[in-house]
DNA sequence: ACTATATTTCTAAGAATATCGAAATAACGG
DNA sequence: CCGTTATTTCGATATTCTTAGAAATATAGT
């Protein structure tokens, strides 16, 4: 069911947002978008960088994130869209 | 910059919906409001009633839902402007 | 006062999650 | 090919969360 799987992504989106850490790393990601682990990481200084992987990874699969990568380097960003739907207060 | 203590409570309401039943709970409230615990059991069928009261109170803190009480009842609903600033998507 | 009903609180378990450091992987520059 | 850097995965632990049943609380009706 369409209505199912649906409620299952919004599940996993909020459950991503519901997290203190994973909030601040939505809204840095809000104010500047293209940002990648370690700059996350420094801005953060609150979790150790295999934590912040995690995270990110988390939040990407939930599709609150896309990710771009270049080199080693993989660039995070908000998705808008997804954002706007579920959760639009964090484009505030 | 947002504001601390609004970022907690985000946090409180992602996090409260960030959980099968009490994504289920808020969708119910959102379909009919003013609906009370052992109504909401029925329509669930999947958790005890104690902890759905636990569910309920969690997201009554959040501020998500709003409660009344009527004698040994109290009826739940969703607070539909905090859904609209937080998660428009339970309003679609 | 007694009984039935609605809900909450308490307690304890098992499950899920957040966290870190270390090892592994991947990509670049020399 | 070697060393460096960015990130992920692994393994392990500590914390938090979900859950249910039993006991407690509150209210209504008889």
């Amino acid at each position: 069911m369409k209505e199912h799987k649906d409620q299952q992504q919004a599940v996993k989106i909020y459950k991503a947002l519901g997290e203190p850490t994973r909030l601040k790393i939505a809204l840095l990601l809000k104010q500047e978008s293209d940002q990648c682990c370690s700059v996350l990481e420094d801005k953060l200084q609150t979790v150790a960088i295999s934590t912040l992987s995690h995270h990110l990874k988390q939040m990407a699969e939930s599709g609150l994130l896309t990710s771009r990568k270049e080199g080693t380097f993989i660039y995070y960003s908000l998705d808008k869209e997804i954002a706007a739907k579920y959760a639009p207060y964090l484009l505030e």
